[in-house]
DNA sequence: CGCGGCGTTGATCTCTGTCAATACTTGTGG
DNA sequence: CCACAAGTATTGACAGAGATCAACGCCGCG
């Protein structure tokens, strides 16, 4: 296995927190594959028997609607896992995944897991950890459509992608703009007009990076309903 | 316990998929407790080390936000369960819960349950099942908000409580129409304007209760984008 | 009987979607 | 190396959906 590929599997959330002779095995039963730009990795109602894992590029989660509609759910990157509840369940997956920039994605054998739990029942906490972590991504998600306005939101996409509380920031946006405006619950001319409003906040855009003049002053915009 | 309490327990989907003697070993290790209207039973923050299940009433599940606003987003009901995957994650519960009825809730310990699943590794796929359909549920709800409008909202969201596909139907709103609301994403005024037109596509609303004329007619409301 | 919670209705305003035109970017082939 | 085409992003004008503010009706309960 190439080096880097190890090494961000090593960081994975879902793997740092197992023993490594355990991760070790687990790794042995992936099979990797490059993904090209919009090449779709499964279909909402393919039969679900393997979870994911990025190792380089991004994935999008989209729910399909007739018209060709879809509905970005989450947008993953490199160390993030993907699908791995939907093979507990009714054993259809619940929503399509796409490559939207060239990726290096990770397979994971169903059935290979679900004897390795039944082996190592510590590694059903980390696939339970996995699964909270992305409930919990969800719930705010859910929060953020009912709650904030569409400025407000992109804020928060923004802050997210920071460490820092306070002071200045730079935010690099590796995918279309239209494509965050999904995730966002917006129409891309709508997160067109948002950033132009958050310009007077100290948000500079400029060819995929955002910078941001003042972290603090997004948090705090964050949560306030009626701004200008 | 009461025959009652048994029974909604047997039916409910996290226990009805596993051992009986798994279950019954499960069961006695609950406690259950009587909450009225409004009382709340864990509080966004809390130390998350249990998991509940509703034996009788509603339970909602919200997000705090300054200011005193609350952002539903779920309602559980009698037979499910909830909060099953916060307990594997940080230790925090990432959500408030209260009863909205006088409710009798099923108390079940995080440590025993870690114990439960050491030793029946087989109970952790019940789990993540549980934990897989909560997150397909938010990402339907994620769809809903993004791609529907209120009234369309509103039409899922009464469809959801009948299994029947075509005529007639009748459904019952056991809570306040403000909670609803919330968890549909609008204000009680949008609500009611919105119920309002949904009348025009045979849905007659008569205090806490919804007549549906054609319930296919509904479903196809659901899903198009722009009607009157 | 009167009070308080809940729900509806009306008038108005703001935000976002829609439709359309125009830049800007990138890659391709001559 | 340039010209063009296709994809991507911005901007403008307008319309519609939903929020807000306010008033009123309904109903259960003390």
């Amino acid at each position: 296995m190439a080096a880097d590929e190890w090494a961000i599997l090593t960081q994975a959330p879902l793997f740092k927190a197992i023993e490594p002779e355990l991760r070790r095995s687990l790794l042995q039963n992936r099979s990797s594959r490059a993904y090209a730009r919009g090449e779709q990795i499964f279909q909402q109602g393919d039969s679900a028997d393997a979870f994911f894992l990025v190792a380089e590029g991004y994935v999008k989660l989209y729910r399909e609607r007739e018209r060709g509609e879809q509905i970005v759910v989450a947008i993953f990157a490199a160390g993030e896992t993907f699908a791995e509840a939907a093979m507990f369940l009714g054993g259809h997956y619940p929503a399509s995944a796409e490559a939207v920039t060239p990726a290096r994605i990770l397979r994971f054998d169903g059935n290979v897991l679900r004897r390795a739990i039944l082996e190592k029942p510590e590694l059903a906490f980390a696939m339970l950890a996995a699964a909270s972590f992305h409930l919990k991504q969800l719930v705010e998600q859910i929060e953020q459509l009912k709650a904030q306005s569409a400025p407000q939101r992109i804020a928060s996409f923004l802050l997210k992608q920071i460490k820092a509380t306070s002071g200045p920031a730079k935010v690099i946006l590796p995918y279309e703009k239209a494509l965050i405006a999904n995730r966002l619950g917006m129409k891309p001319e709508s997160f067109s007009r948002a950033l132009a409003k958050l310009r007077k906040l100290g948000v500079a855009v400029e060819r995929g990076s955002a910078h941001i003049h003042d972290v603090g002053l997004l948090i705090k915009f964050t949560d306030m309903p009626r701004e200008t």
